[in-house]
This record gives C-alpha cells, sequence and structure tokens, in this order.
DNA sequence: GACACCATACCCACTGGTCGGTATAGTAAC
DNA sequence: GTTACTATACCGACCAGTGGGTATGGTGTC
C-alpha cells in the first residue's frame, strides 16, 4: 500500500515552508505562493488552513518556540552539576547549531522582529515573547552560578540572560552581512570567554 | 530676502527621509510615496533623482556612512592615552546615543542586511561594507590594548572589533522586541564589563 | 537687453504587473 | 451526505516605475 512515503500533513509542511523561507527572504519578500510552492499545497489549502498570511506567521512562531524549545530541554548539559558549566555548554550547543546553510540556524523571532517592528504590532509581541521566554530558561543557572562564584556586581541575571540573546542574534546579522557562520562562532566565542571572566574561582585572591 | 527657510535640496531630503523611514519600517515595507510624503517632495522628483528603490537605497547608506563616520572620526576619545580608555569611552558614546525614538538610534546597515540576504545581492554588499568598516576603526586601539597589557589569549583584535558591532546588533533587535533602549544600554553595559576583564592590569597576579 | 537654446528640477496622471485574498467546484473518507 | 481538504480561476488594491509635460535659470549671440 505503500503510504506516499509518510509526509507531514500540509499545515505540518507549510509550516515547516515558513520556517525557512521566512529565515531566508524575511515577512514582506516571501509571497503566500512561495511557501505553497516549497510545501507542495495549493493556494486554496493554504487559506484553508490559515486565515491569513499574518495568521501563519504567528503559528511559525508558536511552530519555531514548540521546536526549539524542546531540543534545549533535552540537552544533555543539564546534568551538569556546576551552573556555570551548564551555561557554558549551553553556548557550546549554540555554537555546534551553527552548520548547514544560513537560513537554517538564524532565529526566525529576531529575524521577524526587524522586519515588523512599528508595522505588525501582533507578530512583534509574538517575536519577544519567544525571545524572551527562551532567555528566561537561562535565567536560573545565572542566578545559581551568580551565588556560586560570588558575583554581587550591580548586574541582573536576567540582563544576562538578554545579553546572550542579543549577542547571538548580532552574531547572525554578522554572519548573514558576512556569509560566514565563522564569525558568529567567534562572537559566542567572546560571550563565553566573558562567562569565565565573570564566574571564576576567587581562592586566589 | 528671507531664503525660505534654508531647507537642504530635494535629494538630501529624500536621503534623510530614507534614513529614517528604512530603520523605522524595513526596506519591503517603506514605499517609495512614503519617502516623499516625508520629504515633501512628489514621485516624479523621486525618479528624478534616483533611477529605482534599490539605488536610493544604496545612496541612503553611502549617506548613512558618511555620516557615522564623521559623527565617529570626531569623537573627543581619540585623544585619551590609554587604548582601553577609548574603547570604553566609544562604549560610553554608544550608549549615550541611544535617545530619542527607537528608528533614530538603530543602525540602518543591519536592519537591510537582514533582509536583503539572498535578495538584494548589492545591498546586502554595501551593508557588509558599511558594518565591516566601521569595527575595523576599532582595530588600531584594540590591537594597542592587547599589547599594552599583555594580552595574548588566541583571539584577534578584528574578531573583538567585529563582536562589539554583533553586541551592538544585537541590542538593537532585543531593544525592538521589548520597545526599550534600556535594554540595549544594558547589553552595552556587559560588552564594557567584558572589555574591562579582558584588559586588566596584571601587576597583582 | 532681447532672443534662442538648453539643462536641471520638478509635477502628476497613468499603467502594468504583482499578490493577498475569495469564490466555487471537485475529491476522498467514513 | 457530510466533513475535511484540495484545486483553479478570479478579483481588487496596491505600488514601482513611466511619459509627457511645466518652471526656472544659465549661456551664448547679436
Amino acid at each position: 500500500m505503500e503510504t506516499r512515503t509518510k509526509q507531514p500533513d500540509s499545515r505540518t509542511r507549510l509550516l515547516n515552508a515558513a520556517l525557512h523561507t521566512l529565515r531566508a527572504k524575511g515577512y514582506n519578500a516571501t509571497r503566500v505562493e512561495d511557501l505553497c510552492a516549497v510545501a507542495g499545497v495549493t493556494k486554496g489549502s493554504f487559506f484553508h488552513h490559515f486565515r491569513s498570511k499574518d495568521e501563519l506567521a504567528l503559528a511559525a512562531i508558536a511552530h519555531w518556540d514548540e521546536l526549539t524549545g524542546g531540543l534545549f530541554a533535552a540537552a544533555a548539559y543539564h546534568a551538569l552539576e556546576d551552573p556555570r558549566e551548564r551555561l557554558l555548554a549551553y553556548l557550546d550547543l549554540r555554537s555546534e547549531l551553527l552548520v548547514g546553510e544560513l537560513p537554517e540556524y538564524t532565529c526566525l523571532a529576531g529575524m521577524l522582529t526587524q522586519e515588523t517592528y512599528l508595522t505588525k504590532p501582533e507578530l512583534t509581541d509574538a517575536c519577544e515573547r519567544s525571545i524572551s521566554g527562551h532567555a528566561a530558561s537561562l535565567v536560573a543557572d545565572i542566578e545559581a552560578a551568580m551565588q556560586r562564584y560570588g558575583v554581587e556586581d550591580g548586574w541582573t541575571a536576567e540582563s544576562l540572560a538578554l545579553h546572550t540573546q542579543a549577542v547571538l542574534q548580532g552574531a547572525f546579522i554578522l554572519a548573514k552581512a558576512r556569509g560566514e557562520a565563522a564569525l558568529a562562532a567567534e562572537s559566542i566565542a567572546h560571550l563565553r570567554r566573558y562567562i569565565m571572566l565573570l564566574f571564576r574561582d576567587r581562592s586566589a585572591d
């Protein structure tokens, strides 16, 4: 019976097409029909599943959150005992993810934020929640590290968490401008070094 | 005779309108007629001065380079004796520039890079030159600081220069997502702390 | 100083293509 | 026959770019 090479359903195919194409071309330059072509469905099908292009973008962000949320939640480093090591391992994972074509490892939320700021408030909000939510997942480890390494320096765990996201977003822009993933990796390496310098053994002091 | 409140000519008004509107709405969402309305000229005038919307964007980036290049070249901190202090003062200046409405302090090149990557190669190239050129203007100070503070750590001056730009770009995205400039300032503060940690007096070691 | 000529700047009505979205009819499954 | 989905033809708004024109000022010539 050979169930037609078991593809995901049309809706999911459209969402996956959106993840790829939106990151590659941005919101405005992506045509509904581009997505249909990539997903292998027709426009009729598209508007059956989504009321509008905007609604698809919102759904795509939700889809993105689900995928990435799962990826990081399942990562092995959460088992590490030292919270600083957990943070460093998180950055190492981010570096390892810089493989393949550029639009494959770039952040959807960061991309859309830039473009929809001021023109599509609901989209920007969704992106904000996505980024802030991901940043929030780092706060506990940062707080624990601050405690363990006796850091009391006038900055909050939340601000460092957001800073990590800023570095990643900025690294993606630089990588796009130059067309090399290596650049992004170097920026992450600088951030890693910063975290090592922040949380260092004070025993010698 | 009262020369009619001395406005710049139409071409310059269009370029200034482009700096503002492109940063606020992005390339694709900016209509030629939006720019004309802001500049107070007609579409006919627009196409008299620029062959196409693309060409205007290129001219806007050149205009941007000129303005920002002048701004940073003229900054007072170049007179400081210690190269580390020059770097820190550069970051302080970047922080001080975070005033007014968001699209006023955001980076045009970073914005356009995101959006035109893969769709408008010439524009992306121009953005890349703009960002890389600005980063390059920091390299000499970084090298001097590395020398003075005896840093030999497996990273290059160029990579730190690019990292500063990545942090700034990322900070702008976060600020857009959350709608507050304060966020960008905090990221710059983290970068400042990193540089202080990198270049610190080794006399106590 | 009057005339012819030309260049630059500018205006505005229009067009031709594009694209989000709709209407409608068809098919598969149960 | 009803529900879920897909296909195709089409509509209407929008917008980059055009074409054909005017206004102004300069320059050479007599």
